[in-house]
DNA sequence: TCGTAACAATGAAACGATTCAAAGTTCAGC
DNA sequence: GCTGAACTTTGAATCGTTTCATTGTTACGA
């Protein structure tokens, strides 16, 4: 019964005895139709019940209204927060956002960028999971414009919007450091993710500035809290003496794990026996056990600038490919200072 | 330079000297097509870098490979964990999934089916704001299946899968009942939300099987963290005796919000002085400032079975619309017993 | 009443893939 | 060498929209 196929813009067109053409111009054009002949098309259009055809439209346009992301993990709020500001900056160009989730996984993200060349997207934004340098450099050929994701381009030819990774993880260490702990661990991995290595490199410049202070890498197998719970317990296994005095989470998430390890063990506080920190600032580390002390980025700027960069990519003939930094903030909680004030500091960029 | 439009099935096909039908065959059925043919259109798809056109392939197909999903929040991490298996579980039938997030807002929910429908997206997966039982229809007639997502379906005519949250408001009331609260306070909205008034009735319901039990109903303007903040702000203010001994949130983000209040005030003590349950099990539930008790949905298999559901309705001419709903659980941490061991309750479905 | 400028409506062509009936090729078996 | 079945290849038609050159209509001033 209701089995037939729907109406097509042809159908609308016989409907309202008008030309295909018309009901084109009624649906983009409205001002080029007299009043009339509009009001029949519209009613047409109801009587029908005629929806646009989407594909129709793109194949004959060339070109989708539509932006492609590919974020490492949807599950951590930091990367849901950016694709959400990414999302309002492009409704305000009239473009839609795919989102893909690589899940830290190349082929993964191979697999979503093949998928968004597919759907034509007029452009990508990437936050890659590795080196991808070849991909990249295929789809410059190609002239699809992309912009990296929380990741700074290092060849030249390719916009970027970032964070300080280096001065983030010298944020963290330092203001450990300055509390006085010396003995320092950096939970993160794997670390070919470019993330954790800068962060775990600006960690290491601060504590070679100090000296008798040591920092120990403690890998975990991914960025969740799961795995962070996983090196929790670890370190809840160790001789007490050989605890660090401070744990420096590659992310909040991770954090979070590593504290209900902690947590659980009723013999070690947050921070008395271990101060914590995590990196992103996500809106749960105020409301964790201990609040989490963190590392904030300008999520809302990061969505934002990189659709501005990719505009300019798809203005401009020539673009200028431009490298954004922004500077990451130390953000105090009890999890480092126990219950003194809270606090805001900037790194020197 | 590289400004040249992208390479279609037809330059593969002059590229490899053979015809359009060819080139399509080496795409879709391999097995047509003799081996030394294939190499020869292969390297000419190397050479050119040539990448389908979806738009054309669907427009051709009248259907694509595509489900829509409108949930009410993506920043709830209980609505991304469904959509993430439903994600998964559509990818076994090879179809991915568009997501548009409501907001809790009609006409953005409206936007978002206009714009799956003009995408001809094989169905439709939707967690409702209101009642939506006019678009519904018109879908049906339009012939595009439908399963309500969160919600059960009143009218026949559809599928949907949800959780019984009568029951869980039940569930969560009753824990704090039999733990010796009377002043319970129910916080969460608009009412007009129908998870909430169904996890209200569900309390009330409980409320009064015990005499001298009072619930009183405070109205949060959304499910954010940041509105329930702003109502533990308002629990703060009160003469300690007008303060309910226990609140029972409509979701876990209000929850945390209203601890995040409750803990700064000092003279507050979770639970001893006002005990606190959520709603959805959501991960940060447990690594809260104290750990949160919570009703537990199973996230995962409504996801999946929300696909399963709309997978019958594809494949069957007359589908069986079936209503699934699941049971939660009651999930019991810090928030309301203490110290206590945890424990994990079932409703009596 | 005529000329013409402004405005409306027309419909064929194009976008790029898939389909499928028809034509072409191969080759085993006699 | 011939037959016919099995396998390959072909290319026109099709999907639904937008575009745009062309044709048709209206209305105004001379």
């Amino acid at each position: 019964m209701s089995m037939t196929r729907a109406a097509s813009i042809k159908d609308v067109a016989n409907h309202a005895k008008v030309a295909v053409g018309t009901v084109s111009n009624v649906l983009n054009y409205p001002d080029r139709v007299s009043k009339r002949t509009k009001e029949r098309v519209l009613k047409a259009i109801d009587e029908l019940g005629f929806v646009r055809n989407d594909a129709a439209r793109q194949l004959r346009a060339g070109q989708s209204r539509t932006i492609g992301v590919v974020v490492l993990d949807v599950g951590n709020p930091f990367f849901t927060s950016v694709v959400r500001s990414a999302e309002d900056a492009a409704a305000l160009n009239g473009s839609a956002v795919l989102l893909g989730d690589s899940g830290h996984d190349s082929d993964r993200e191979s697999h979503y960028i093949d998928l968004f060349q597919e759907q034509r997207v007029q452009g990508l934004l990437i936050s890659p999971v590795g080196d991808i340098s070849e991909r990249m450099e295929a789809l410059r050929e190609r002239g699809l414009p992309t912009v990296l994701l929380d990741r700074k381009a290092d060849e030249t030819g390719f916009s970027s919007v970032s964070v300080d990774d280096d001065a983030g993880g010298y944020l963290a260490a330092r203001h450990l450091l300055d509390l006085g702990r010396r003995r320092l661990a950096f939970v993160g991995g794997p670390t070919s993710i470019r993330q954790v290595s800068d962060r775990l490199q600006g960690a290491t410049r601060a504590v070679q500035e100090v000296s008798g202070a040591r920092l120990e890498v403690l890998d975990s197998e991914n960025m969740t809290v799961l795995a962070g719970r996983r090196v929790g317990n670890k370190l809840v296994e160790r001789d007490p003496a050989e605890r660090p005095d401070a744990v420096f989470c590659a992310n909040d998430l991770i954090a979070l794990g590593v504290m209900q390890s902690l947590t659980m063990m009723n013999g070690i506080k947050i921070p008395d026996d271990i101060a914590l920190i995590g990196y992103d600032d996500i809106d749960f580390a105020v409301s964790a056990v201990v609040p989490l002390s963190s590392i904030r980025q300008p999520t809302e700027a990061l969505g934002r600038t990189a659709i501005e960069l990719l505009a300019e990519e798809l203005d401009t003939q020539h673009p200028q490919h431009r490298a954004v930094v922004f500077t990451p903030e130390l953000v105090v909680r009890q999890s480092t200072a126990g219950v003194g004030a809270p606090a805001v500091l900037t790194a020197v960029s």
